[in-house]
DNA sequence: GCAAGCCCAGATAGT
DNA sequence: CTGGGCTTGC
């Protein structure tokens, strides 16, 4: 098998798949292998160096990349990969927690709360201090106490900052907690500091753990956090059995408390570190490599590496400009077309990535409009609708009648007739005598609420109280299915009729699947397990990369993914590097960060990269006026083409629009450029200049301007309101 | 208590 | 332009 090893992997990669014993630190570049390494290294463990699979521990950051760990240790290792554990930092951390909530008096079908839980915990306790949500925005303290969270400061740590804003916060933060606490439930940062509790609390149970996973590998190093890095300490015990894998260049999650230094520091902390640099590239062209960088060395903080590539040919990397952000949508229809039929490509050969969510709707306009299949990965998320999520927070009752925020979500949906007076009134009612909202509804004799809500309240109470005792009995599958029949849920629904409640239906269908999926690959598994699921599964890890479609995504969801074409839209100031005028950290740091994410952005590219930039982009409702992002001239001119806009203002990109907006399925075919080599045109912004060359270029013509002073432009026929003048 | 309608603020990234 | 929060009139 060490024969085979060394065949498939290069000397390095070798290096660091089989070195057995000891912390190693693997400095693994965009595209080096380190997937490969890692799962080879997984399987040399076992199959060599004779380790129970049952003692290895994988983490990843996401469920797919673990998927695919997965996928792959099955591979190599047949039935024994099964014993491996393999998963994510959140649910590795909720396995340990589930089986050992006792011990801190957590019970075990807590509830997890995502970003809009907090934020409505959040905005009630504000309301508790009377501190004003429009003086103070709630998200201000989210981000404060998550942040917090990473990097294991409690309300306590925050009191003592300096300041108004902190004294407010520190009282907030622990009404939050108080409430999270009484609601049995745990925010995704409670996921990673629970265990640390356990571990320091119960040195037993530690042992246990750190017994059992006497092999650790880490994904991602780069991207830990100081919460995270101290598990890996708890579990990785004496024997330093640490291997961990990462790329400070591509480290993009400073803002979720990934703490950068857990990577540029693994040497000095854990002395005796072997250290293996993969440098070697197997995905990108050397233009494309080079580009990337040329752009990521202009940042101080990093470890000097630089990636190669036996692969010689390939081409420059194409800046495509455009007057505004609807032009560089066009753009990337035109060259995707240009793609598909110069090269033969498939839809699913090509991304398109930007920095934020809001970007995506402009270039799905246009895709839409072309019939180009086409998937998005995240945005709102399907598990965040708002009738998902009505549903959802019934099965979450029925788990655990602690979650108050659960129950106040459902209480009055379906309308019930149970408005914010009655609530309000059960809330004080439970606090006067220190009862669960939950509990007081059995009280409702004592509380001043109406004839009418008494008895909604009791009958409410009723369902909810026969659904746990359904639970216990009926199959996931076929709660659900009565449960919304006794609500009426899909049913009020369609009889509302309008397009959008019938979407509501389906979605509602789209869950009744995923919880059939679920159950059929996790048989036995309880409502506790999928609520789980549901809660720490992401769009991305359903994304079906075999469907043939363009894959629109941020940045961040592109993080170790590769496509052989990526477009990047929206290459200008103010959204790479991405600034808010409210900005906290205009620092160096975070600037940093922008251009490893824009660096991460260009070496997802197999082939052929294009950067799209425009001079005025649309925000709400005001056009405003752009650079081109400083990061573009950081690439340099050597392998840098650019293509100028083609058209010039939006008088006529508008004229342009109005008479095809229309779908425009018979595209122009075999015509004729009209403008030859030689000829003498004139262009609005350029003046008078010479063709100097003219390409086919899927139904329009790619020509080749020599406009004097202004320079040689390259243009697009279609699009360049070109006035041929001889 | 509730639905309709108005007003205003607002959006970084995601487990 | 959208969506949450608040007022208003039933």
């Amino acid at each position: 098998m060490t024969q085979d090893l060394k065949n498939i992997l290069n000397p390095e990669q070798f290096a660091a798949a089989t070195t057995v014993e000891g912390p190693i630190l693997i400095l693994a570049g965009a595209g080096s292998g380190k997937t490969r390494v890692l799962t080879h290294r997984i399987e040399y463990l076992v199959n060599e160096a004779g380790i129970d699979p049952g003692n290895i521990l994988a983490v990843t950051f996401t469920n797919k990349a673990a998927g695919e760990m997965r996928e792959r240790t099955v591979q190599l290792l047949g039935s024994k990969a099964g014993k491996v554990q393999i998963g994510t930092f959140h649910s590795t951390c909720a396995m340990v927690i589930r089986q050992e909530s006792d011990s801190i008096g957590l019970p075990r079908n807590f509830s997890i709360y995502d970003s809009a839980d907090q934020l409505t915990v959040i905005k009630e306790v504000m309301n508790d201090l009377r501190i004003d949500t429009k003086k103070f925005n709630p998200r201000l303290f989210r981000s404060l106490i998550s942040r917090s969270k990473n990097s294991m400061l409690g309300p306590q740590d925050v009191a003592k900052q300096e300041g108004y804003f902190n004294e407010l916060a520190a009282e907030v933060f622990s009404g939050y907690n108080a409430i999270l606490n009484q609601a049995s439930a745990l925010d995704f940062d409670d996921l990673l500091l629970k265990p640390l509790e356990i571990f320091a609390n119960h040195s037993d149970i530690r042992d246990k753990y750190k017994n059992k996973y006497k092999y650790i590998l880490v994904d991602e190093f780069q991207d830990t956090n100081k919460a995270q890095f101290e598990f890996l300490l708890h579990l990785s015990g004496e024997s330093k059995n640490l291997c961990v894998v990462g790329d400070d260049d591509q480290s993009i999650y400073g803002w979720r408390g990934a703490d950068i230094s857990n990577i540029l520091g693994f040497e000095k902390y854990f002395s005796g570190t072997k250290v293996y640099k993969l440098e070697q590239n197997y995905r990108s062209t050397p233009q494309i490599l080079d580009a990337a960088y040329r752009v990521v060395k202009n940042n101080k903080k990093r470890k000097s590496k630089r990636l190669w590539t036996e692969i010689k040919q390939g081409n420059k990397v194409t800046l495509l400009r455009s007057p505004d952000d609807r032009g560089e949508a066009e753009n990337i229809l035109a060259y995707m077309q240009k793609e598909i039929f110069e090269e033969k490509r498939a839809f699913k050969d090509f991304a398109i990535l930007y920095r934020t969510n809001a970007q995506s709707r402009i270039i799905e306009d246009s895709l839409r409009r072309e019939g180009i299949a086409y998937v998005i990965i995240g945005g709102v998320k399907f598990y965040d609708r708002k009738e998902v999520k009505d549903f959802l927070s019934y099965l979450r009752l029925i788990l655990n009648q602690n979650d108050s925020i659960s129950l106040r979500r459902v209480i009055n949906y379906p309308p019930r007739g149970i408005g914010n007076v009655t609530i309000s009134k059960i809330k004080e009612f439970a606090l006067e005598n220190k009862l669960l909202f939950w509990e007081a509804l059995d009280r409702t004799e004592d509380i001043a609420v109406g004839a009418k809500q008494k008895k909604v309240l009791t009958d409410f109470k009723k369902l909810i109280n026969k659904y746990i005792e359904l639970q216990k009995e009926l199959p996931l599958e076929e709660l659900i299915r009565v449960l919304d029949d006794e609500l009426g849920f899909r049913k009020l629904m369609k009889e509302e009729g309008t397009e959008e409640s019938l979407q509501r239906v389906k979605n509602i269908e789209e869950l009744f699947n995923s919880v059939s999926e679920y159950c059929e690959v996790n048989p036995g598994a309880g409502l506790q397990e999928f609520m789980e699921n549901v809660s720490l599964v992401s769009d991305i890890d359903n994304w079906d990369n075999k469907a043939n479609a363009v894959t629109l995504m941020t940045l961040h969801s592109a993080k170790g993914l590769e496509f052989p074409v990526v477009f990047i839209s929206g290459c200008v100031d103010g959204l790479l590097p991405l600034i808010r005028d409210d900005d906290v950290n205009k620092d160096s740091d975070s600037s940093e960060e922008e251009r490893r994410l824009f660096y991460v952005g260009m070496t997802r590219a197999e082939q052929r990269l294009y950067l799209l930039s425009s001079s005025t982009r649309r925000l709400y409702k005001e056009f405003i006026i752009c650079r081109e992002s400083p990061f573009l001239s950081e690439i340099g001119e050597e392998n840098l083409e650019i293509i100028e806009p083609s058209y010039t203002t939006f008088g006529e990109l508008r004229t342009q629009k109005a008479g095809t907006s229309k779908p425009r399925k018979s595209r122009k075919k075999n015509v004729k450029s009209p403008f030859l080599e030689g000829s003498f045109v004139s262009h609005k912004l350029f003046g008078k200049g010479r063709v100097l060359e003219v390409t086919p270029n899927h139904g329009d013509f790619k020509i080749v301007v020599d406009f004097g002073e202004k320079g040689i432009k390259k243009l697009l026929a279609g699009y360049a309101n070109l006035e041929l003048l001889s």
